[in-house]
DNA sequence: CTCCATAATATGTGCAGACATAATAACGCA
DNA sequence: TGCGTTATTATGTCTGCACATATTATGGAG
């Protein structure tokens, strides 16, 4: 392979830096020299260094701040990263049959809690859609979804029984921001019988709120069968 | 007139591309035109496209690949990043008193699982540290944590009962990579009467395995009290 | 001694040019 | 026609230089 040819690629120093952090040789807490002085050492340019030291300091390994310098991070904040996929590429790629079911589709009230969420008057109403997800044939996923169609018209045309509102609002309805939440609950007697299981079994949970700049478009429960796992790597 | 004066800026372009695709002038599945075109177009080099673009790639929006170019993400996988702070900084940056107590520090043989997850035989003794983390005085999190000293050997000093073996190897055993599951499972008893609740509650659980170079660290099992929620944004 | 204006400095970013690399497209030969 | 070689091309990265920006350090005025 091009073994040395990359000595002074910024992965190669990334590297360096990263074991001189891992193996101490720089303590937490200590500066780090400066970007002009590793360049002279590793013979590259400032640049090379500043890209991967702009690296490190994404991944929470060091601080740095103009002027004061750069130094390792006292307690470092681990960064995971979690893809979330659409509903029907992660079972398939689980290697799974995909089904999807949709239970309902209708306008009404979301509960007060929604509603503060999305940060919309209380009477207001919006597009209720609740669907299932099925892998292998078993309960996966019931998604409970409101939908604020005044943002996304075009939803008051979709029926959402082929294509899932997952699905749908990915290509159709593409946000700015979103806020997740993880959590756990006991399956109230809806969800058990929906995702076939027994009641105040502990279901994983995931709540997802996406904006448009400053307006809601849509806020999502997604209940998932027992068993689930959410995998990440730091 | 120096308002477009960081129209140059990466940041601007960034700013500029990504209205283009949520507002979808280009299309999912859609090329993107070429960084010499977008350069010439912002007046600026294609070190600077090229930086912005860089970004949304990473985010998951555009695909690149050399040659063939750029195109829109067809199913955009939304990357979440999660902060994963120590649990002292965590309870006290919700501004809640937080209190630490160790339950137990012995070698042991561990489960077969955790053994198999860690990639170590099945007779290999570890130094099994279980530790309970209050907040406002209430449980918070259940800590069961497995450490493989002999990567490790400086936890054989720790004691573990003032500083948490938490914060400790975050100080003191830095890992190259993690593994994260997140799930959720029902109070077991000894998780209950841990954590002061009712049997077959459902917890939010997260296991995590860590990593230097090949050797594994620590796998731990946090257990949080219920009501827990982690939260992140996209 | 305190406070505020000013200098110094490390990082952040931009530019133009060059070469490297990966992958596709085109071509030529059997 | 089919296949392997070669050209082409878009992105990936490096260099050297310059200036911008955020902070800290300095020093002078009161």
């Amino acid at each position: 392979m091009t073994a040395p040819a990359d000595a002074n690629s910024w992965q190669a120093i990334h590297a360096e830096l990263m074991r001189r952090i891992a193996e101490r040789v720089w303590q937490p807490g200590d500066p780090v020299p400066h970007e002009v002085d590793l360049a002279a050492e590793f013979g590259c340019a400032r640049a090379t260094v500043n890209r991967a030291m702009r690296e490190i300091a994404q991944a929470g390994f060091i601080e740095r701040r103009r002027k004061a310098g750069t130094r390792v991070a006292l307690n470092p904040v681990r960064r995971a990263t979690l893809e979330i996929p659409i509903t029907r590429i992660d079972v398939e790629s689980r290697g799974m049959a995909w089904r999807y079911e949709l239970i309902e589709r209708q306008f009404a009230h979301p509960s007060q809690i929604v509603a503060a969420r999305m940060g919309l008057a209380a009477d207001v109403r919006l597009l209720h859609v609740r669907a299932r997800h099925f892998a292998d044939g078993k309960p996966h996923l019931y998604e409970d979804r409101w939908i604020h169609t005044a943002v996304v018209p075009g939803a008051l045309d979709a029926d959402f029984s082929a294509v899932s509102a997952n699905e749908w609002l990915v290509q159709n309805a593409p946000f700015t921001r979103g806020d997740v939440t993880l959590s756990a609950a006991n399956a109230s007697t809806i969800e058990a019988r929906l995702l076939n299981t027994p009641e105040n079994a502990a279901l994983f949970i995931v709540e997802r709120l996406t904006w448009h700049a400053f307006d809601p478009i849509t806020h999502v429960r997604l209940v998932y069968a027992p068993g689930y796992r959410m995998e990440m790597t730091i």
